[in-house]
Parts: C-alpha cells; sequence; structure tokens
DNA sequence: CAGATAGATCGATGGATGTCAATATAAGGA
DNA sequence: TCCTTATATTGACATCCATCGATCTATCTG
C-alpha cells in the first residue's frame, strides 16, 4: 500500500530559478523547505543509500547510517514529507525509494 | 578591498552527485552545510536579489527582505561562509555578487 | 493466541538557529 | 575634530531540530 503523499509532495517548486529573477516570499518558504531536508549529513547519506538501489527497507539504513531506529524513521519521514523519497509498506517492512522527478526540479530552481 | 575567503569557500564538493554512489561522511557534511546556507527563505531570496544585479549594497536589502540591518548582515555572512556570495568593500559600502561556480557545484552534487 | 520483529510515535534533552536592540567599527563629510 | 552613515559584532531570547530510550502498532510465525 503506498503511503499517502503529503501536501509539499504535491507542490510544486518556484517556477524560475533563483538566478532568473527575485524569488517570491511563497517560492522561497517551499524551496526552503525542501533544501532543509537534504541539509543534513545524515539525511544526504540516507538519500544517496536510497539511490543507490532500486529499494530500500529502514532496517538496512540504522547499520551503514549508525543512527538508532526512530533516529532513520524521523529521517525518512522528513525525507518523504519533502517528496524526496517515497515509502512503500510490504509486510513488516517499508521499503524507500526515490523521487527522481522531485530532485531534478530542485536542481532546476537551483537554475539547472 | 576582497573580504578573504573562509575556509568552506574552497572546499571542493563531493567529487560525485549523490545518486551516483553512497556519499561519504565527510562528503555529506561539506555539502550539508552548502545546502543548510540555501535552506532558509529569507537567505533565497537575498541570494536571488543579489544575482538580479552585477553587484547589490546591503543597504539595498534591508527594504525587500523586511529585516533589520544585523539580521541581514547575518544572513550575507552565511552565504558568504559557504561561498555562495562574495563581498567586496568599497568605501562604507559592502558589495555583494554571486559566485556561479559554487552554485553550479550545487547543482553537479545534487546530480545535475 | 503468544512471541518476535519492523517500524512509527512520544517525551525529554542538548545544541543550533533566526531575530532584534544595543553597541562597536570604520569611512566620508562639514 | 565632530557628526553622520554603512556595516559588523555582541548578547539575549524564543524557536527549531537531531538524537535516543521507551512505548505503541502492525504483521508474521509457531
Amino acid at each position: 500500500m503506498r503511503i499517502p503523499l503529503p501536501m509539499a509532495q504535491t507542490d510544486d517548486l518556484c517556477c524560475s530559478s533563483i538566478v532568473e529573477a527575485p524569488l517570491g516570499e511563497g517560492d522561497s518558504v517551499e524551496l526552503a523547505r525542501v533544501l532543509a531536508a537534504l541539509a543534513d549529513p545524515v539525511r544526504l547519506r540516507l538519500f544517496s543509500l536510497v539511490a543507490a538501489q532500486d529499494a530500500v527497507c529502514s532496517c538496512d539504513l540504522e547499520g551503514p547510517l549508525g543512527r538508532s531506529q526512530p533516529t532513520i524513521s524521523h529521517h525518512t519521514k522528513l525525507l518523504a514529507d519533502a517528496g524526496l523519497i517515497v515509502g512503500e509498506k510490504r509486510g513488516r517492512w517499508t521499503w524507500w525509494s526515490v523521487v527522481p522527478d522531485r530532485l531534478v526540479a530542485v536542481r532546476a530552481a537551483l537554475g539547472g
């Protein structure tokens, strides 16, 4: 069963990049939220671990990241709320995978 | 006179993108630091205001951003420490301009 | 049903961060 | 030498955030 998408996941990032035109207040809040989700060493490594596979379960993240189970759950939730990863529950496990379009949108907002 | 570059400005971001290979701990800290500098609505708008001109003085930022002078100074310092902008002091004014290569490096680290 | 397991949630805690008033620094002008 | 102006720094404060232990929920197995 798919975990329902939080609001943030369906929101577009700002239409033009931050180097093209002065950013509006609303757009800046939206973009800052996604960037904040990435602006943590543990979450960056978590994301790159998930990106390296088709799908990764939470239990396979505690070891490589050296953090407790509640902390891993906290970080996966933040990344999911930002729309950068999605979790799919199968039995007892939650399988996480990246949302490629979301990272593309972040790069585009950054002038890519 | 050029403001001397803090350590972070001369550091490279991680060599490969976060989607290519699992990120090392050191690289993740480095990238997270730069992303954290961007992960604030006021700093994003400040950056895009600076990017829209060749150079902007601090006094021209207080109005558009709606923040006090010390707060603007705080944010310019954070962005400069992250290597995203540089300040050049001319007389009583500090003129800020973007470091295009730095933003390119951020996008590259994000898989661009 | 009982036990085990994967994951989410809660509560607490120490540390980081955004903000501003007050003050300091530094440069230009009278 | 004063006074004004542009910016930086300091100190205080409120809020946010990463982390973990404890607990709860859901699922699988015997």
